[in-house]
DNA sequence: AAGCTCATCAACCGCAGCCGT
DNA sequence: GACGGCTGCGGTTGATGAGCT
């Protein structure tokens, strides 16, 4: 027996909302509140499914909203958030004042998940720790919709690890396009010259998956072991100032891993993946202090396919500290 | 001016959690 | 505990408009 629709879908109105229906729809919910989505349509008499009129009040009606583009502290503020929570919009969502997450995951699925990003260590810290086989055992991400289950697993298999984290400010954007105005600034003269000589740094080139992989990550693998500070989309260096907002960030996030590490009974199984983990990109195990990082954000994507043959070697050689 | 490409965003779809029975 | 309805979430789609050729 398959699950029942959730509403009679015959007879009802899809696409584009007029502005009658809209209209209908706040007065309904002025006077009657908001719940209640699978009855809302008949009583406020509306052909739309509940589903369609709980979004299009949550997303657009709703008087809180912020309407307008997304101002450079917002767009700092979903970076971190990101990083943090991953694709969970509705959490983001929920730090962001006026913001829905639709618009938010439009937002970044249009025009910040194309540029870098990455947190960059505190000049004043020198120990943080390196996650790696949250990223080598990563199965390459299906397209399409993933299943809750898996989403959720997945979520917890590659929790940060706060407890020896000392991030304190994000790095911003470093988008593709400034790459190469800024290539000659990058620490790493080899890194930055194998760049060069590959014009892998050449927007009209480069696929936008490209970008978004190992290009990416060489430079934020760059910049990260460099300490260096990157610059934002607006090609000037950024962090966040509120450094209480960014406490309260994470320690919410810790309070997250200190619940997911409740449910880890696999600890022992997980250690020995680090260490595999470790192994298979050429790091000596025992080598890890000065590259005690946490790289659980989701801009780094070690195992995707893409990355192969020659940015392998250069990541590999980046791993171990040299040159490419 | 017409056709094409691309970015944006509103809306839809289907899954999964929650809760009442 | 099983079942089913309701709701919320996240991924995807498609309409629209701006910019380019």
């Amino acid at each position: 027996m398959g699950r029942s629709p959730c509403c009679e879908k015959t007879g009802l109105k899809t696409g584009r909302w007029t502005a009658e229906e809209d209209e209908t729809l706040v007065k309904y919910i002025q006077s009657n509140g908001e719940g209640s989505w699978k009855s809302l349509p008949k009583n406020a008499g509306l052909m739309r499914c509940g589903k369609s009129c709980r979004l299009r009040w949550i997303n657009y009606l709703r008087g809180d909203l912020k309407r307008g583009n997304f101002t450079v502290e917002e767009d700092e503020m979903i970076v971190m958030l990101h990083k943090a929570f991953g694709n969970r919009w509705s959490m983001i969502a929920s730090h962001l004042p006026g913001r829905t997450d639709n618009e938010i995951k439009n937002y970044w699925n249009a025009r910040l998940s194309r540029q870098s990003y990455r947190f960059f260590i505190n000049k004043n810290t020198t120990k943080t720790s390196i996650d790696i086989s949250t990223l080598v055992n990563q199965k390459k991400r299906r397209t399409g919709r993933v299943s809750r289950s898996v989403a959720k697993k997945y979520n917890q298999d590659k929790s940060p690890s706060l407890s020896t984290t000392k991030i304190s400010n994000p790095q911003m954007v470093m988008d593709t396009q400034v790459i190469q105005e800024n290539v000659n600034d990058c620490p790493n003269a080899d890194v930055t010259k194998h760049m060069e000589e590959s014009q892998v740094h050449d927007h009209n080139v480069m696929s936008d998956e490209l970008e978004s992989n190992w290009v990416d990550e060489l430079f934020n693998i760059d910049y990260f072991l460099q300490g260096d500070e990157a610059m934002d989309s607006s090609r000037v260096s950024s962090n966040i100032h509120d450094d209480d907002q960014i406490e309260q960030w994470l320690a919410e996030i810790e309070v997250e891993e200190l619940k997911r590490n409740e449910r880890n009974v696999n600890e022992r199984e997980d250690e020995n993946l680090r260490k595999n983990s470790l192994e298979t990109v050429g790091c000596c195990y025992g080598e890890t202090d000065q590259w005690d990082m946490e790289f659980s954000f989701a801009g780094f994507n070690m195992c995707d396919e893409n990355m192969c043959g020659e940015e392998d070697d250069i990541l590999v050689s980046l791993w171990e500290g040299g040159n490419p």
